[in-house]
RNA sequence: GGGCGUUUAGCUCAGCUGGUUCAGAGCAUCUGCCUUACAAGCAGAGGGUCGGCGGUUCGAAUCCGUCAACGCCCACCA
């Protein structure tokens, strides 16, 4: 085995080993009598290129994916991308402006057909960067929003909610982004604090000379609008205007004075300027006063027509251009500098428009019902658990969904529109003019009669289904696979879409399948830089991804992000991170090395060895017993870490320096075999995740048969075993630990051999480990410490190494006095516990009998100690 | 303005229902080693009054109150 180079190198294992995962189809699952375990991936946008986030998400995936798989589940995790109607449409958009086309330049056919290209160029991209990383998806499932069975099974839940009158249409106020130029959810508004200006506006009063109120506004341009101005009625500053008329200043419309307890009268003047067409709460007063609306702005966020004045200018200019005008015309009381949020648009980061338009809506109430219960009882289980304070608290007060969007990208919505006013909604045009010849009881009626709604689905209309349309569970309810899969297991994903996907996912179940949709759900925290900033674009903080693959391998990728994510925290992730999988990879491949270098012979197997053996044999199943605890607590950062103490700890620092033969010396059989054995059960523990070098070391590890993988090898079972076999080698792990303490602090070689004193009692530890670990040439029992020698003491038990140069005597009282006084302290303070009747009485019988051991124990340290000190003072 | 969460070693975090897994882990740091698997390594060592204050208790990192800092979510004060 010395030609194996003492580094491992990943670039030349990965790339094969993943080819034969997909030669032999290892990631495919269809339905048996195995129980399964699914997973479906949040898609990722279907142009999207990979980042850490992405990293993060599926590494996490891909463990319990391998896990489930190597507990004997039929595993089953299925890709797919979103279309992402908006984020898509945006880019196609951006793309045509720089040829000089124009989207409006273009028929809906012809922009689609530009849209298929880009999403064909582009498309999958990150699918492919996902094999890189290890991802065990089943690729013979891919899937995207919008492909054939997943586009039929929107249009026909639309269809099927509107006919159970849960969607409708209607005018109402919505988020207007007109970079976009389309409706947005409430969900798509990001707020964000900003320092702006409050203006302070004079309004004339009609009939009254000179006489004008005040009106504090952030927004000046939208007083074009303005069809009221509203005070208190219980302001008596304001009494005198009842019944009266002002004029909106610059426009010099006449608008009525409205008085209604919304206005709070202590912010600004008291005063507010109702614009209905621009503003939530102006529209609500509007509904309720009967005021005209008037809509200042065109879709794109210029001045319309019906602003009659800066026609067609930008929202943002105008706010300057108005308040010059004001101030030369002297209606400008002051301006004061103000703090307030402003909505942005998710995707466009464009401030976003209150607007009044015709949208479709899906009715919530009855939606919720039955997805907050189901988290509210834990039948859907959030990690952690904080994540559930969030649902309640959105699940409880929802609104409305706009789910249309004035879009070309995406799906469109089933609607026809019929000639003399009203719409039909159906899955198909044929059926869609069968009932429009019922409605309007035309039999005549033609399909170039009706028209086509234009506006598309909200992206998370398609994507809310998903764990059902993967399945096809709409198109063919009950088919075989739906009944097998469905619910699937874990979902993994970010907080951040909790409203967006996860909420409306577990309402989709209820409302289709009648059952949630998973079992739990992983929350994985925001990657950050390492000092604490969000990796972004901008910022250029973000690592590729795949540099960091070809840098320090997926596994050490993979083995980074995992040891600093713990869930639902955000990870600072720093690339050094990496460097610690990449070490851990190394390590591994060393200790392969050592392995499988040595010559077996036929030869009895010494007395360390069969203690070593025995010893890790229990480590390793109390350990398998505490990692899979945390597997079902998603607690995965620590459940790695524990693998990699056992692997760099237990088994390379302890175990093999154990049974090691020495330089050119064989190795008996049965250690051998048994030390495979361990290496073998070790691989099979840390492949979930560290897939592509545990698959390399155990393929070489014995004969393996074509197809054969580790991806199907069990997760090693645990053994009974007596918790004294690790008690006992631990004690000798002390042991051997002061020894070589003892050698730092002299400065002793470790080829020299010292002899091991042990003063009073015999060790209850394996004797022969502690001699080979320490280099001991004889370990004696002694009545009396000897003088000359370098103590320590392990457990109650005081011990020696006589040492050929002389020792520093007063150093070595001092060491001892030093001892002393902290238990004779440690006795005092447990003593003065077990003197206080009242904890005797009160605390329970094992704390008292603890508390008492304690005080055995350290009357006995103390009488060694004593007893050693008396002996150095001769 | 409401709600939730966090604060433990230089860094990232564990510490479940109060008492021997209670002050921990990894990384980083320091010291000594190119020892025949591995210097991407080996051996050893140091480092925290558990955010502040108050309370409950025989006993508090752990429970309660309060304050502070940070973070997240929700909300129509122009």
């Amino acid at each position: 085995m010395n030609e194996l180079a003492t580094k491992y190198n990943p670039s030349e294992v990965e790339d094969k080993w993943y080819e034969y995962w997909l030669r032999h189809d290892l990631f495919k699952s269809v339905p048996d009598e195995r129980e399964p375990y699914t997973i479906v991936i949040p898609p990722p946008n279907v142009t999207g290129v990979l980042h850490m986030g992405h990293m993060l998400n599926n590494t996490i995936q891909d463990i319990l994916m391998r896990h489930a798989r190597m507990q004997g589940k039929n595993a089953l995790w299925v890709p797919g991308t979103d279309h992402a109607s908006i984020a898509t449409e945006a880019k196609v958009v951006a793309k045509l402006a720089s040829e000089g086309i124009q989207k409006s330049d273009l028929t809906r056919e012809e922009f689609l057909k530009h849209a298929w290209a880009w999403t064909e160029k582009h498309g999958g991209i990150i699918l492919q960067q996902l094999r890189k990383l290890g991802a065990s998806c089943d690729w013979s499932r891919t899937a995207f929003t919008m492909d054939e069975v997943r586009s039929q099974s929107v249009i026909r839940v639309f269809v099927d909610l509107y006919n159970k009158g849960l969607i409708y249409r209607g005018v109402r106020m919505v988020n207007w982004d007109p970079a976009a130029q389309t409706a947005l959810s409430d969900e798509e508004v990001i707020y964000q604090d900003e320092h702006s200006k409050l203006y302070y506006l004079r309004y004339k009063v009609v009939g009254e000379e000179d006489k004008y109120i005040i009106v504090a506004t952030t927004r000046p341009e939208t007083i074009l609008g303005d069809t009221a101005v509203c005070v208190n009625p219980n302001d008596e500053r304001y009494s005198w205007l009842k019944g009266k008329k002002v004029i909106v200043p610059l426009v010099g419309r006449e608008v009525p004075i409205i008085m209604d307890d919304y206005v709070e009268m202590e912010f600004g003047t008291g005063c507010l300027k109702v614009t209905p067409a621009h503003d939530v709460n102006d529209y609500m007063l509007g509904e309720k006063y009967n005021l005209p609306s008037i809509d200042i702005f065109n879709d794109d966020g210029t001045i319309s027509e019906a602003g009659g004045m800066f026609i067609g200018k930008d929202r943002f200019d105008v706010r300057k251009e108005i308040f010059e005008c004001l101030k030369d015309a002297e209606l400008v009381e002051k301006i004061e500098d103000y703090d307030n949020k402003v909505g942005y648009s998710e995707r466009t980061k464009v401030v976003i428009e209150p607007k009044l338009s015709m949208q479709w809506f899906l009715k919530m109430d009855e939606l919720t019902k039955p997805a907050l219960n189901a988290v509210e009882v834990d039948d859907i289980r959030f990690y952690p658990p904080k994540f559930k304070n969030t649902y309640r608290h959105w699940m409880t007060d929802t609104k409305d969904w706009c789910i249309s969007r004035q879009l070309w990208w995406g799906h469109n919505i089933p609607a026809w529109y019929l000639p003399e006013g009203g719409y039909v909604v159906a899955e198909t045009e044929d059926e869609a003019l069968q009932l429009a010849r019922e409605k309007t009881g035309n039999a005549n009626l033609q399909m170039e009669d009706l028209r086509r709604e234009s506006d598309c689905l909200d992206t998370w209309f398609s994507s809310w289904l998903w764990p059902i349309s993967l399945f096809n569970g709409i198109l063919d309810p009950g088919n075989e696979e739906i009944k097998y899969y469905y619910p699937t297991s874990d979902l993994v994903t970010g907080p951040d879409i909790i409203f967006f996907w996860v909420a409306r996912m577990i309402m989709a179940g209820y409302e289709y399948l009648g059952d949630k949709p998973f079992g739990a759900v992983y929350f994985t925290g925001i990657v950050r830089d390492k000092i604490g900033r969000k990796m972004s674009k901008q910022l250029g903080n973000s690592p590729d991804p795949l540099d960091l693959i070809a840098t320090y391998g997926a596994d050490g990728v993979r083995m980074g992000m995992m040891l600093s994510a713990p869930a639902g925290n955000d990870i600072m992730f720093d690339d050094k991170l990496c460097e610690n999988g990449r070490n851990f990879c190394n390590k591994i491949w060393n200790a392969f090395r050592l392995i499988k270098g040595w010559e077996v012979a036929d030869a009895e197997q010494p007395e360390v060895a069969k203690k070593a053996i025995e010893w890790f044999e229990a480590k390793l199943s109390q350990t398998i017993t505490e990692i899979e605890d945390l597997y079902s607590k998603f607690r995965l950062s620590e459940a790695l870490m524990v693998v990699y103490r056992l692997f760099w700890d237990e088994f390379s620092s302890w175990y093999l320096e154990m049974i090691k033969p020495a330089y050119g010396q064989p190795i008996d059989k049965a250690t051998y075999e048994a030390t495979l054995g361990f290496m073998d059960a070790l691989l099979r523990l840390l492949h979930p995740f560290m897939p592509f070098i545990t698959e390399e070391l155990w393929q070489h590890l014995a004969e393996r048969r074509d197809g054969e993988s580790i991806m199907y090898a069990m997760t090693p079972s645990v053994k009974e075993f007596a918790a004294t076999v690790v008690d006992e080698m631990e004690l000798a792990k002390e042991i051997v630990t002061a020894v070589r303490g003892v050698r730092a602090a002299k400065n002793l070689s470790p080829k020299e051999a010292l002899t091991l004193n042990v003063v009073g009692a015999s060790v209850a530890a394996p004797r022969s480990v502690i001699s080979k670990l320490a280099n001991l040439d004889a370990i004696n029992e002694q009545a009396e410490k000897d003088a000359t020698a370098a103590g320590f003491m392990v457990g109650t038990t005081e011990f020696n190494v006589p040492l050929s140069s002389k020792i520093d005597l007063s150093a070595e009282i001092e060491r001892l006095e030093k001892d002393e006084k902290y238990y004779e302290g440690f006795l005092t303070s447990v003593m003065k516990k077990l003197s206080n009747e009242r904890f005797v009485n009160s605390a329970p019988a094992a704390v008292v009998e603890g508390e008492r051991k304690k005080q055995a124990d350290a009357e006995s340290k103390l009488a060694n100690i004593r007893a050693s000190l008396a002996a150095l003072r001769k």
